[in-house]
DNA sequence: ACCTGAACACCGTTCAAGT
DNA sequence: ACCTGAACACCGTTCAAGT
C-alpha cells in the first residue's frame, strides 16, 4: 500500500526549499534535506531545477518577493507608497528571518520580481516633482535601508548572544534594547529618511 | 634546504582567511584553503582558532572592523561624526566586498569592535539635545543603513548580471545606473537620512 | 608544544542505469 | 519521462599519532 505521490515540479521544489530554510536555516538547506522534505532522492531535484542549488535559491527569493509585492495596494502618493513598500517588505522578511541574507545577496532576482512596484514608485515620485534621477536614487535608498535594517534585526536576534553576556555596559544597553523589539526604531528611521527625501523636493 | 617557517598564530590564521576571502569569496574560504595559504595542513588551524571556522570568521570581521574604527578622528559634532563614520565604513567595506555579507550577519562582533566609536556618537548626540533613546535609535539606523547600502552595492556588482541581459527596460535602466558607480546615490541617501535626523531635533 | 594522517559524516553534482 | 545508485571531488571536524 503506497500513498500516491504528487509528481515533483519546480514549484514544489522551491516551496520545500523555503520550508527547510525556515526550519533549519540557509546552512541546513542542502539538496539532500530538500529532497528529504519531498520524500525523494537529491538527484531528482535536478530535473526540475536544472541550474542546481543556485537556481533553487533564486526561486525561493522570487517566491517570497513576488508574494509580498503582489499584495501591495499603491496609492500614487510617493510618500505613502514608499512607506507601504518599506513596512510590507520588512513584515514579509520578518516572517522568513533566515532568508533575509539571501535576498540581500541577490538583488537582481529581487528587482526582477518587483518591476511593477518599482515602476509605480518611479511614476509617483516624478508626479510629485522629483527628477527621474532622484526617483531612481530614492527607490534604491529606501529598499536598501529596509533590507539593511531587517537583516540587522534578524541577525542580532539569531546571533544568539544574550545581552547579559557582553562585558561592556554599552553593549548590554544596545542589545537589551534590540531584544525588546525594534518596531519603534524602524519607524523612527523610516520617517527620518522619508522626511529627508521630502526636504529634497522643496529644495 | 628548508625555508624557515614563521610559527602559526591566531593573527596569521585570521589574516590568511581575509586574504582568501578577498581572492575567492566566502564560498572559497574553506579551512583547507586557508591552511594552503599558510603552507600548512587544515587540522593545524584548530590549535590557534579552537572554535573552528566560526571563530576564524569572527576574527576576520573583528580585524576589518577595528581597522577602520581606529582610524576615525571624531569631532564631537554628531552630524559630522555620523557622516565620517558612515563614509569610512562604506570605504572600508568596499575594499573587502566579499566580506560585507559576513559583517552584516555578525552584528555582535561588529559592535564589540566599535564600542569606543559608538559611545562617542551617543555622547555627541546627547550633547546636541537628542534623548538617549533617540541617540540609540539613530546609531542603529545609520549603521544599518550603511551596511545595507554597501551590501546592496557589492551584491549588485557581484550578482554578475550585466545590465543588458534584463528583458525589462526598467531593470536595464536601474542596473546600468548601478554599474556606473553609486557614490552620488550614497551621498544622496546619507544626507537625506541625516537631514531627517536633524529635523527630529528641532521637533 | 606544535603539527599531521587517517577517518567520519557530511556536501553539490554527474552520469549511466533503471522503471 | 521521470527517478535513482553509485561515484567523484569536495567540506568541517575529531582524535590518536608523530616530532
Amino acid at each position: 500500500m503506497t500513498t500516491a505521490r504528487e509528481p515533483l515540479s519546480r514549484e514544489r521544489v522551491v516551496e520545500a526549499a523555503l520550508a527547510v530554510i525556515d526550519r533549519a536555516g540557509i546552512q541546513g538547506c542542502s539538496m539532500r534535506a530538500v529532497a528529504g522534505e519531498l520524500g525523494v532522492e537529491a538527484m531528482s531535484l535536478y530535473h526540475h531545477v536544472p541550474g542546481g542549488k543556485d537556481e533553487m535559491l533564486d526561486g525561493v527569493v522570487a517566491l517570497v518577493q513576488t508574494g509580498f509585492v503582489d499584495e501591495l495596494d499603491t496609492t500614487g502618493d510617493w510618500r505613502i507608497d514608499m512607506g507601504l513598500f518599506s513596512r510590507a517588505y520588512r513584515a514579509a522578511l520578518t516572517q522568513h528571518p533566515n532568508l533575509v541574507a539571501l535576498i540581500a545577496a541577490r538583488p537582481s532576482v529581487a528587482y526582477r520580481s518587483s518591476t511593477g512596484l518599482v515602476g509605480s514608485l518611479f511614476d509617483a515620485m516624478e508626479d510629485a516633482g522629483f527628477s527621474r534621477e532622484d526617483a531612481l536614487r530614492a527607490v534604491r535608498v529606501v529598499s536598501r535601508w529596509t533590507i539593511g535594517f531587517t537583516l540587522g534585526e534578524a541577525s542580532a536576534v539569531e546571533d544568539g548572544e544574550s545581552a547579559e553576556e557582553f562585558d561592556e555596559p554599552l553593549l548590554v544597553e544596545v542589545f537589551t534594547d534590540i531584544a525588546r523589539g525594534e518596531d519603534d526604531v524602524f519607524e523612527f528611521g523610516l520617517e527620518a529618511l522619508l522626511d529627508g527625501l521630502e526636504a529634497r523636493l522643496s529644495a
